[in-house]
DNA sequence: GTTGACTCTGCCGTTACGTCATACTTTATA
DNA sequence: TATAAAGTATGACGTAACGGCAGAGTCAAC
C-alpha cells in the first residue's frame, strides 16, 4: 500500500533527491512517515506525482506547478495558454540563434576547400547548414562516406563529375515545365541518382531528402535555379516521385 | 580615450552589474583603474566586449566564451558546430513541449481529440472525398505513391509526424493574426511543405489545393481551427502565397 | 561645503536539483 | 546473532548569470 522513497523514485524514473526536494519545497509531501522518519508514499501521492511530472515536462517551473496543484480553482487553461506563448517566444529566440550560428559557421567555412565547379554542383554536405540535420536523418555513415569519397577524388575527377552534373542540370531544366511524373523526367532523374551514387552513398531516402534540401536551403535553390527558374522545385518533386516509385 | 563603467554599460546596452560580474569572473577585466579603484575601459576592451556579447547572443555560456576569447588557437568552428547541435536538440525538445501543451489545451477545451486518422486525413487521399478530384488534377501516380507511403509508416513514425505537425500548427496559430506574406509565416509554411513531403509527395499545385481543402471542407476547418480560430483560413492563404512565390 | 550622480565591494536570492558528508535504520548474509 | 550491505535522513555547498540592496567612498557642479 505504501511505498518507500526509492520505490517511488524508480517507478517515476526520477531521483530520490528530487523527491526530497519536492518534499522540502512542499510540492509533494508524503502522506505519512515511519517513526524513524522514513517517508511513506501512498498511491494518491503517486498520482499527484504524475501530475507534477506532466507539468514539468511541459516546462512549467515548480512554483507554478505548486500553485496549479494546490488550488483546484486555478485557471489551468489560461495558465497553459500563457505558458504556450512563452514557449513560442522562446522558440523564436532559439530560431534566431540557430540562424545566426549557421550563418557564422558558413562565414567561417568560407570558400576554402571547394573549387567553384564543385560548389556549383552543390553536393558537399560539409558546406551546408543542414549537415547536422542530414546526419541525424540519414545517419553519420551516409554523410561521411559521401564526403570522404569526394575528398579522395582527384581534381580532374571532380571537374569531370561537375561537368556531368551540369549537363544533367541543363537537360532537367529543359523539362521543368513538364510533369515530373513523365517517363522522360523520371529517366533523367534516374541518371541523377546514378550519378550521385558514383560519388557517394545515397539511399533512396537520402536522395529524397537531398531533393528537399534543394528547396529548403536557398543556396542550393539559387545555384540550381541558375539553370532555369523553378528547376530546384522540379527536381525536388521528381526526386520524391522517383523515390516513392522505387521504394517498396 | 578611456571610459568609466556606466558609459560602457550604456553603449553596450548592458548593466553595470554585468560588467562587474565579467570583471569578477575574469571574462573582461578593464585595462586600467584609477587610484580610487574606478574601472577604466579602453576601446580595445569595448571590442572584446562586443565579441563577448556576440557569443552570448548565440547562447554560449560565459565559461565557454572565456575559453574562446582567451585562447586564439581554440577551434571556434568546432565549438560553433557543437553548439549548434545543442541548439537543435533544444529546439526539438521545445517543439515537443509546444505540441503537448497544444494538445492539452485542446483537450481541456473539450474538443474531440484529433485521432491520427483525422490528422492524416488530408494526406491520405483514399480517406477523403476529394480523391477523385485529386486524381484528375494531379494524376494517379501522385495520389497512389502518396497513399502507399503513408500506409507504410509505422505507428511510431506516424506519432512522430503527428508531434511535429502539432508543434507546427501551434506555431502557425500564433502567427495567424499577422500577414501570411510575412517572412516568418512563409518560413513556417515552408516547413509545412517540407514536412508534408517527408510523408508523401506534393507538387506545389497539390499543396495549394490542399490549402483550399482546409477551408472548403469543414471537417478540415474544424480540426485545424482547434489550434486557433481562423488558422485554416490563414494556412490556406499562406499556402497559396507560398505556391505562387515558388512556382514559375 | 553640500548635493547628487557615480562607483566600489560584498552578500543574499534566484532554479531544480546533483553531489557529497555524516549518521541512523532496515534488510540480507554468514 | 553479529555484521555487512543497502536504504534513508538531514544538512550544506555548488551550479549560471546576474539583480538588487547595503554601506561607504569619489567626483563634479553649484
Amino acid at each position: 500500500m505504501t511505498m518507500k522513497i526509492k520505490e517511488v523514485a524508480d517507478i517515476a524514473g526520477i531521483s530520490v533527491r528530487t523527491l526530497h526536494h519536492y518534499d522540502q519545497i512542499g510540492l509533494l509531501c508524503p502522506t505519512s512517515t515511519t517513526e524513524a522518519g522514513y517517508r511513506l508514499y501512498t498511491d494518491e501521492d503517486l498520482e499527484a506525482l504524475q501530475q507534477i511530472l506532466f507539468f514539468k515536462e511541459l516546462g512549467f517551473p515548480l512554483k507554478k506547478i505548486k500553485e496549479i496543484i494546490e488550488s483546484p480553482s486555478f485557471n489551468r487553461r489560461e495558465a497553459l495558454e500563457l505558458h504556450q506563448k512563452m514557449l513560442l517566444e522562446k522558440r523564436r529566440r532559439l530560431d534566431q540563434m540557430i540562424a545566426t550560428v549557421a550563418k557564422t559557421i558558413q562565414h567561417m567555412k568560407g570558400d576554402i576547400h571547394m573549387s567553384n565547379k564543385e560548389k556549383f554542383a552543390g553536393f558537399d554536405f560539409s558546406q551546408n547548414p543542414f549537415e547536422q540535420e542530414a546526419r541525424e536523418r540519414w545517419g553519420n555513415e551516409a554523410v561521411d562516406s559521401s564526403n570522404v569519397k569526394l575528398a579522395s577524388l582527384s581534381k580532374d575527377e571532380k571537374d569531370g563529375f561537375a561537368e556531368e552534373m551540369n549537363a544533367l542540370y541543363a537537360r532537367l531544366a529543359a523539362l521543368r515545365h513538364t510533369s515530373p511524373h513523365s517517363d522522360e523526367a523520371q529517366a533523367a532523374i534516374k541518371e541523377w541518382y546514378v550519378l550521385l551514387n558514383r560519388m557517394g552513398n545515397y539511399s533512396l531516402d537520402a536522395f529524397k531528402g537531398l531533393g528537399q534540401l534543394y528547396i529548403s536551403d536557398e543556396r542550393f535553390t539559387k545555384n540550381i535555379d541558375q539553370f532555369g527558374e523553378g528547376l530546384a522545385q522540379f527536381m525536388c518533386e521528381a526526386m520524391g516521385i522517383y523515390t516513392n516509385n522505387h521504394q517498396k
